[in-house]
DNA sequence: CTGAAAGCGCTTACAG
DNA sequence: CTGAAAGCGCTTACAG
């Protein structure tokens, strides 16, 4: 090992202070006279001084570290929307000098893979941490919740009692749903079919539950056979089609998806029938994906801000680490309407 | 704060022996007789015990974490490329055990920036680091390899002399640009133009030279004014051809990109001319992203395995920092050819 | 304003 | 095989 190891007796020594001292100008404590931070601040330079941050959490101070946890089998870095959630939250936190260690969690149900992220917590590596991609209901991360660790938790629902430890970010899906809906009926569309998300997750079951509701408020009926279940991926979008359109002799003249992914994997089964998007259906999505825009058609979808949302859960959660409340907090982000060219007046 | 925290005396009283003996347990210690070892784990599980890795560490451990820095100005969260690059470090690090710890490096010239990196470092926050996305050669690396922290540079040279803690990581760029260039002249292509990449970075010099060999190699010579500079990305492509498209008449019949992202760009000005790829001009790109085989038309490039290299490059750093050597590595991986449609045989 | 000292929770020679 | 004790490098009441 290397012996350059520089400490804070070297620093107190060259700067002929005590150690205590040397510790007060690094805290930057009030009561230290301006000539005596400047000797140590010299010090402190020309030793090319920094506390180790072992010692230091030891002695109670926090890590500055937050852990970010995503849930996601297989290939998470072919995910351009999840990339873009992680570096959000990177971003975010470095500046507020946050450092952010990042965990993947390839399946929920693996013992050793749940122990890894509980002692991630224990061992203090980290003041809080992040969970996106959870089920609804995931009972290590309420585990780690009522011991007390700081966790922020994205599309899922605020139970009705919960501490102020939880803090819960989510869309605003059922209002997005309501809005592809109304979009649809305005364009005339009366026979509207969806295809859901992973219902086990908030947001699936929520924009579910939207867009049933703005069926109901429009007075339309929803044909069972056009409601159709996937997952949020643009395979088991395109599986889902394929399978209504191998079984199902009448058709929607519309449909709406829980995600752009889903949208792309739909299109793509339902070309191959020869059947064209808008010309004799009309999809829409949901989140504005990258590739939304560049897709054949462009895709009209519900736009939905990640970034702004992380940044507002970054900003509670960062200052529920520095100054813990009982206070109860979560939050929401609505979505908007991004029209483009998938879906066409149904004549 | 929670004073549950369980420590290593509330083991050793349950279990009936002494903190050293717990901590031989948790660390595999050989002599511990079974009944003794059973024991301990028992009081483990019981108290729901985790080591402080603060504590270990301030005893000697290492972090088990990767620093990962990546240099991005703008928006890194839309570069796809390169969120890969961070998820395929994270997902073999966890591999070992091994956590990362992201850092996203605006700008290389800002002094805050650039200490907060080698904090990161001094304060044992990390065991090695990854750098990503530097230029050439960059001082404040240097520095941090020389401290003897262990380190791994994308895309940087091999230095005359080093020391066993600098690990480089680079793709073949010049075979790939050979590829290349051959590829094109097999097509009967003799006018080819460049548009290179960022000069600063080890690769967009590379790969420039690659072009020039392979050219000189086939007797080929090169217009000075179809070389053009560009950065790595879509908007310096297309500002880049536009600005060729202005001023110059002939125009060659095929042009060569650093990367795809400068070539989608380049055929973005291309066509704003009427000037149609691969009919009017052939183009073939360099990394095989994301986007390339849905682009319009399907773009023919070299593929660059990122995932392979980084795997590679892992596996070195983390052995050398479990057992640190002066043997000098690097890791080098070659490209290939892929074939699709922005590239026509020359009528 | 500042120093001496205790304490944070571990690991690991050292003895036995 | 195992315990007592020193040491890792900081912070922070406590005194003065």
């Amino acid at each position: 090992m290397k012996k350059s190891e520089i400490n804070s007796i070297e620093v107190a020594q060259l700067a002929g202070v005590s150690r205590s001292t040397v510790s007060r100008v690094v805290n930057n404590y009030a009561n230290v006279p301006i000539e005596t931070k400047e000797k140590v601040m010299k010090a402190i330079k020309e030793l090319n001084y920094f506390p180790n941050v072992s010692a230091q959490m030891l002695a109670g101070k926090k890590s500055r570290t937050i852990g970010l946890f995503m849930v996601s089998s297989g290939e998470v870095s072919v995910d351009v929307l999840t990339n873009m959630m992680i570096v959000s939250v990177i971003e975010k936190a470095s500046d507020y000098d946050y450092y952010v260690l990042t965990y993947i969690i390839r399946d929920t149900t693996d013992k050793a893979t749940i122990n890894n992220v509980k002692e991630i917590f224990y061992q203090r590596r980290i003041d809080g941490g992040i969970f996106i991609g959870t089920e609804h209901y995931e009972p290590f991360v309420e585990e780690l919740i009522q011991e007390g660790f700081i966790i922020g938790v994205f599309d899922q629902e605020h139970p009705e009692s919960t501490t102020g430890n939880r803090i819960v970010a989510n869309f605003n899906n059922e209002l997005g749903m309501k809005q592809a809906t109304d979009y649809l009926i305005g364009l005339g569309h009366r026979e509207i079919g969806v295809i859901n998300g992973n219902i086990k997750r908030l947001s699936g079951e929520r924009k579910y539950e939207g867009f049933m509701q703005a069926m109901e408020l429009n007075s339309l009926v929803v044909n069972p056979s056009w409601v159709v279940a996937a997952d949020f991926t643009d395979e088991a979008g395109y599986k889902a089609m394929k399978q209504l359109l191998e079984h199902e002799e009448p058709l929607p003249t519309a449909f709406i998806a829980a995600n752009d992914s889903i949208a792309f994997g739909a299109i793509r089964a339902l070309r191959e029938q020869n059947i064209q998007v808008p010309e004799d259906i009309s999809v829409i999505g949901f989140d504005d994906h990258v590739l939304s825009e560049k897709h054949s058609p462009p895709l009209t979808t519900v736009k939905v801000d990640f970034k702004r949302l992380f940044k507002q859960l970054m900003n509670v959660l960062i200052a529920k680490i520095e100054k813990p409340t009982d206070e109860i907090r979560q939050v929401s982000v609505d979505c908007s309407l991004v029209i483009r060219e998938s879906c066409l007046r149904k004549q």
